[in-house]
DNA sequence: GATCGCATTGAATCGCTGA
DNA sequence: GTCAGCGATTCAATGCGAT
């Protein structure tokens, strides 16, 4: 069944392109749980009244001149739920969804975030090393926005790629505040005139550590506020698949030039750090059953517990028994216990951890 | 007639005490208009559901409190309505409100503050330099907290020091994003078992940055959540008054000794904020990210040894992969090895070391 | 006395798999 | 659906005791 949906979705998605059109209409026209990632710019100019919809997706009327400020507050809220909640119906149950925005917006985003059931996971920082200053010097620089990631609902198994984001940062884990210059320099996209071709263009630094953390090579990822395709690059760039939505015209052709230049990267290095999670599993009684440990031997903790094997692969030390995990466990009298790097075996007179050899056999096993 | 409203508010104002009781009570039996700054640090609604233990299985002290508890959003909306709104009613009509929180609750303080007509100026971010890491590597370190800053209304004359910001900055524009640490050591307060007195102890140096941007000496400043008074403490040290609420005997103890011992203007006990300028960290992996460097390129080494860059930003080259030091290490045998002089890249038919790339990052920071 | 190393700790919505 | 067992997972700072 769970087969059937994907390939159905596969076939039917029209995965690389980018659609022209509104993105609550287009996304209710696509498959519902084939998306694996939602990237979401959306407008959050209270001018753009034009743009706005209501949740029967009749357009508000942009004439109107008398809106106070808690009518707009209303009629975005309106717009921010009818796309949130066109947006989840096409995420897998496991996939996930990245909003940005500035404090214009982000707390109502933020807030439907949560009222649809979404369960959000970190919020992320974005601050900028070159921002635009305050000239009137009457508030602080605007120096970040904010992006929001979620899973589609609480208890989801989301996509979370930590090694390789733990490898980006050299070795340290990654937080959730990113220094990322902005989009300037031959990245930022000009029109025939030589101005900026899109107003709000995102660096692709920032896609990259997105797609790069929270995806898979060959995931489908879509963007309803596409504009000049910044997702849809580095999701080339990276060996995704795409789906953008974008209903200027102006916008799209952009897009489409760009992204139709931009090569994906070789196969090798696509490949990420794997985490350890991963990795095939191996009984600790097949290092016993292979002999690289003798039943009867002696294994010692770093803190000088010792404990002996047993044919079957469990340990015995005084009272406790069991597998490497308990006894270690009870010995330190730990909730829990890991065993592959708490047992130690004599090699060449040196004190080395058992997880040596469940490498030796995983390394055959390749 | 304004002259007349802040002398009687000096008259009848509770000032430099702490309130028993609730703070919604409270705030509504005290004069309308009457208070100049509101710093607010309400319960985050944190949703914990069974005990985290770090890697060396010790466990963590988490907040679970029962002023924590709201049992759904529902409940935690109705409490920040009521609050905000008791709060707004006595603030003046130029006066400010700082609110923070996590993204557990920041959201719906946000926009419940836009709905009750609060003008947003800032949101501020709070980037702890050395957060609590995530222990189960599932997520993004928590390494922030949101501020939000907002006047009781759309063009309010808000106070905002600007150059005395900017002093305490160094002489460069104060930035939406402020890097302080947690607090910890001598300052973070402890109670008869020498157990944190409080769970969620703010700085000072984060009140003090708030205090100086944003009010004037002399200035009424009340605080909701009083806690165990840091922002009393900071108030009084820079020759503001203040007002406290706070409805847990043993909080308000605290507090009242702490703030005893705080002596006004006493040079020695402002904090001074740590000037970092030392030469930031660059990971290699940004190189990747922002496209200095591609992912599938080949970097050398002075003697010709050659390696790809991977998309996570390590390096593979034959059965070595990993950071740039790794690797060079590896194809060495030495124990150690530079990278960043060690590799090298091709830029106009030349071999240039990648350190190069590394230094125009950091030139950009500065 | 200075230095080194080890233990402690902080607003946290912190597994997965197979029986 | 539940439940048990495997086994993966941490950064910066402070403070204290040993050398």
């Amino acid at each position: 069944m769970k087969t059937k949906t994907t390939t159905k979705a596969a076939v039917e998605l029209p995965l690389n392109t980018i659609i022209d059109g509104d993105c609550i209409e287009v996304m209710n026209s696509l498959p519902e749980s084939s998306v694996d990632l939602i990237f979401a710019d959306p407008p959050y100019n209270l001018q753009l009244k034009g743009e706005l919809h209501r949740p029967d997706n009749s357009k508000v009327d942009a004439v109107d001149d008398d809106w106070d400020q808690f009518d707009s507050f209303k009629a975005y809220d309106q717009f921010t739920r009818a796309w949130l909640k066109a947006a989840r119906r096409i995420l897998k149950p496991n996939g996930a969804i990245w909003v940005i925005g500035s404090y214009h917006n982000v707390f109502r985003m933020g807030a439907e975030l949560q009222n649809q059931g979404y369960w959000i996971l970190n919020d992320v920082v974005w601050r900028k090393s070159n921002p635009m200053p305050n000239f009137r010097g009457k508030r602080f620089t605007n120096a970040h926005e904010t992006m929001i990631w979620a899973s589609k609902s609480e208890g989801a198994k989301y996509t979370f790629n930590y090694e390789a984001l733990k490898a980006l940062n050299e070795g340290i884990q990654m937080r959730s505040d990113w220094v990322l210059p902005i989009c300037t320099g031959h990245e930022r996209l000009k029109d025939e005139n030589g101005d900026k071709a899109h107003p709000t263009q995102k660096p692709e630094s920032l896609l990259h550590r997105v797609l790069v953390g929270s995806t898979n090579p060959g995931d489908v990822i879509l963007d309803p506020f596409f504009g000049t395709g910044t997702t849809g690059a580095v999701a080339k760039m990276l060996g995704r698949e795409f789906i953008g939505i974008e209903r200027e015209e102006a916008y799209r052709k952009v897009a489409e030039k760009r992204i139709a230049k931009v090569r994906k990267f070789d196969k090798e290095a696509l490949i990420t750090t794997p985490s350890k999670r991963a990795e095939p599993r191996v009984p600790f009684g097949q290092l016993v059953e292979r002999g690289m440990l003798r039943p009867g031997e002696v294994l010692t903790s770093p803190r000088g517990k010792t404990a002996k094997v047993r044919a079957d692969g469990t340990l015995i030390s005084g009272e406790a028994r069991g597998s490497i995990h308990q006894v270690g466990a009870a010995l330190e009298s730990a909730p829990s216990c890991n065993g592959w790097t708490y047992w130690h075996f004599r090699q060449d007179g040196k004190k080395v951890p058992i997880d040596l050899l469940r490498q030796q056999i995983r390394a055959e096993m390749n």
